[in-house]
DNA sequence: AATCAATATTAAGATAAAGTTAAGTTTTTT
DNA sequence: AAAAAACTTAACTTTATCTTAATATTGATT
């Protein structure tokens, strides 16, 4: 998948900032959009669907946030990446953007360079997730568990287990690769994602949850590495 | 690439501030040098050539922004990532410090957990765009020996064995160039981390758990010199 | 062959990492 | 608004792993 392939929405109501953000994207080949609110921001996602889109904060009318938590309802938009775009120390609105569906937030004023890097970053993790799900469907067996990840439900040897969001996402990070050995940043960052900050034994609470239901034997404990899933 | 091969440079006037700062991430195994002031840290940062340089705003005679921008005039340090301390509500400083060249500002007081999320968030950069560690297969064979470094397992004509970490790296240290004669420092340099001290005899005792496992005609010692690993 | 520094061996002691539990928070549901 | 569920934290326990220390062995050098 080539840049010019991924389409990226850019949301700012200063043309000032759209025209000089927007010059620097296209320049890498990326298919650029552009919407000066909220409003026009929902209109053209849902006709364009991109894969990702900068969304500033601050913005008159309809900020944000709350463009945010409408494009998240949209289903079409479900593999969506939505970054904001926010002012230096807006502290309240980071944690606000990702209760409203954000995968991350970029702080302006923003080197073109770090901008790009950050882009890419995102967009590689659409290709890694794109990639997951053509080859592997929705459903993954291991062992003597069934993981459904549409249905959100886990059944070990024909019973119906339901777990918990975390341990279900840390379960299914495990599975994912078995025998892989996870550290326990690849798990923070993979289940809590990158900016959350929890102390160092919730993992082991949640690990100790999901031995306690799938059985002691499956997650093996490396120390001073990490956890993995065995059979 | 293990948190020990990362270099940070750790710049502030006050020593309190510089202690416990540099205590914290210390303790997450970077390694850590320090200035107290802009020359001084200009001085380190070409001796050392770090990954990453917390540069606090406020100092003396030679202010953060302006030892930014003379760092960022020197070749060697074109990949290094400079992030600014400054104190919450200078909001002038965060505006000029990515006109400087900054990459990121990290506001003071900073909790220690938060401070490690943010660093190695800027680390995952320089992370990735290193990344021949993946391409570069995570499977070594030699003659009768497996090493998986994903799995974290060594199989010894199909047995699989289990080592703890100090174990897994010396051996896999030792078998990424076989025949070569690593010397004790190499070794310590390589599997401890330069600043830790551990007694002479802790390598000894190491090899031959090694032993143990794999066989003792793997691990050949040079008296004088050092540990080879042979076929 | 005697010497001596370097390495080997052991087992015990220390340590840091993970496990456990229960009591707080927060979030969601009713 | 109350109740329940989910999540996090904190204090404490356990354990695998690492280190040390004491003693033995090796092998180069004279």
């Amino acid at each position: 998948m080539n840049n010019k392939d991924f389409r990226i929405l850019l949301v700012d109501d200063e043309p000032d900032i759209l025209e000089f953000i927007a010059y620097n994207i296209t320049k890498e080949g990326f298919e650029v959009c552009t919407a000066q609110n909220g409003k026009e921001a929902i209109d053209v996602a849902k006709k364009v669907n991109p894969h990702l889109i900068l969304l500033d904060v601050m913005m008159p009318e309809m900020d944000g946030i709350e463009t945010c938590e409408i494009l998240r309802q949209e289903e079409d938009l479900k593999d969506t990446i939505i970054a904001f775009l926010t002012a230096r120390g807006e502290d309240y609105s980071q944690i606000a953007g990702f209760d409203a569906g954000g995968d991350d937030y970029i702080t302006k004023p923003v080197k073109p360079k770090v901008l790009l890097s950050r882009i890419k970053a995102l967009l590689k993790r659409f290709r890694a997730s794109n990639e997951d799900e053509k080859s592997e469907g929705l459903v993954i067996k291991q062992s003597d568990l069934v993981i459904d990840k549409e249905k959100y439900i886990v059944t070990k040897s024909d019973k119906e287990l339901i777990l918990p969001k975390k341990e279900f996402e840390l379960l299914l990070l495990l599975i994912t690769k078995p025998d892989k050995v996870f550290t326990r940043d690849e798990i923070f960052n993979a289940v809590w994602g990158e900016n959350i900050v929890v102390g160092d034994r919730t993992i082991d609470v949640h690990i100790r949850k999901l031995r306690e239901k799938i059985g002691d034997n499956h997650i093996k404990t490396i120390k001073g590495v990490g956890y993995k899933f065995v059979n």
